[in-house]
DNA sequence: CTTTAATTTTATCCTTTGGTAAAATATATC
DNA sequence: GATATATTTTACCAAAGGATAAAATTAAAG
């Protein structure tokens, strides 16, 4: 789960240059990689300020001084965290195709943002937290990168219902709806689970509740 | 915004007690809402374990130990305004009335959701806060109290689809659609600033926002 | 006015936390 | 296997953070 590449954040300080030393050893990525699973699931339980160095050590089973050896600072680490959530978030919206039904490119959309949540809850915690904080790191991504996506995007939903394929709802709040929803499973994992003591981990539930999600969902915006 | 009645929290500790001391003071009651209003902010902002009583005594402005005068720890303080939120948060779905025809009633209860985020946005970040951390506090109350009210209303949903009134919908799934979307405008508020440039405290927006969710949702699950 | 109780301030404590320095150990290269 | 380089450990440090004690001030009651 250690993606990254170009991404509007601050690219890490020695990636990509030209000439450079030697390319990650087989212990640097392994390492790096632990070190990153273990910031993610600490930040998604405490946020960047509660989270702790120490305890992200403890869970990548390394002493803070070796951890602050691969990243040299806690911000630094939250920074390389972020980049890999954002580019696994984002993927699934770019995909969009005005060329194919509405039905069937939102309903693979919403599948593929409940997959998200299924297979990275943690991520999508570290992300929700990072936005409900007001986004401190990540405004400058949202008010590029991210708004102008959806604005594309919103055109192709817009043409749609020109042509009469989507009843008139507005781009904008489907696609935060479509967001809501699906984040919802992962985000909020522990509500869920005291209210039907189930997980999206489970096959079918998972499959349950993606399709009564698209049920309401299409039959609420298709002609 | 400070209610707060019988809450399965662990009660404030001489509250309701019968034969109790002086009653808070005028300036006893002016500062402890000023310090829950602080608080709220910084624990919507930082969740429990990033927020630090400096800032909260700053932002109410007072000194911290004053601030620990009125409430004897930060956990006190946190207890105290998860209590207040848990009141309003909650008190909206326990009046979904089966008598009703589910459109006025579910529709009744969007409205309210909806309003909640429009008012009391900070407060539903504090609650998203700590159920994204996994509810370390709220867990004991998601899984008694919440749960009961949660398979009551459910119920009702399912008495609606039996009678033939509603579309063949999971109640459980249904409720959670609805928080998940009139949640999401409150704690997602930055991305939606970023993306729209509006709030919820546009009433123009807000109305537009409340008309655009409901005719979906509702086209969703009605017959 | 006093006297008593409530509130606020000042000084201080101990622990946690992000981060550094430098020594020690392991790994790779010739 | 010696030498250079990469990795890990040990020992610290300064600042921040939750909390307490006790003195100083303000408000209330008689």
């Amino acid at each position: 789960m250690t993606l990254n590449q170009g991404f509007p954040l601050p690219a890490e300080p020695d990636a990509d240059r030209a000439g450079n030393k030697r390319r990650d050893s087989r212990i640097q990525v392994r390492n790096r990689e632990k070190i990153l699973d273990a910031a993610t699931e600490i930040f998604s339980m405490y946020g960047y300020r509660g989270a702790t160095l120490d305890q992200i050590a403890e869970k990548a089973a390394m002493s803070k001084p070796n951890l602050l050896y691969y990243f040299s600072s806690k911000q630094e680490l939250y920074l390389a965290v972020l980049r890999d959530i954002l580019e696994i978030w984002l993927q699934p919206l770019k995909e969009l195709d005005e060329r194919e039904s509405p039905e069937r490119e939102i309903s693979a959309y919403i599948d593929q943002k409940i997959r998200f949540s299924q297979l990275y809850p943690t991520a999508s915690r570290v992300f929700a937290n990072e936005i409900v904080a007001g986004a401190p790191i990540l405004k400058p991504v949202l008010d590029s990168y991210l708004r102008d996506i959806v604005k594309k995007k919103a055109r192709v939903i817009r043409k749609w219902v020109k042509r009469g394929e989507l009843a008139d709802v507005d781009p904008y709040h489907l696609i935060m709806m479509i967001w809501a929803v699906t984040q919802h499973y992962a985000d909020f994992a522990v509500q869920i689970d005291s209210l039907l003591g189930k997980s999206l981990d489970d096959e079918k539930f998972y499959n349950q509740t993606r399709k009564h999600i698209k049920r309401i969902l299409m039959r609420g915006i298709l002609k």
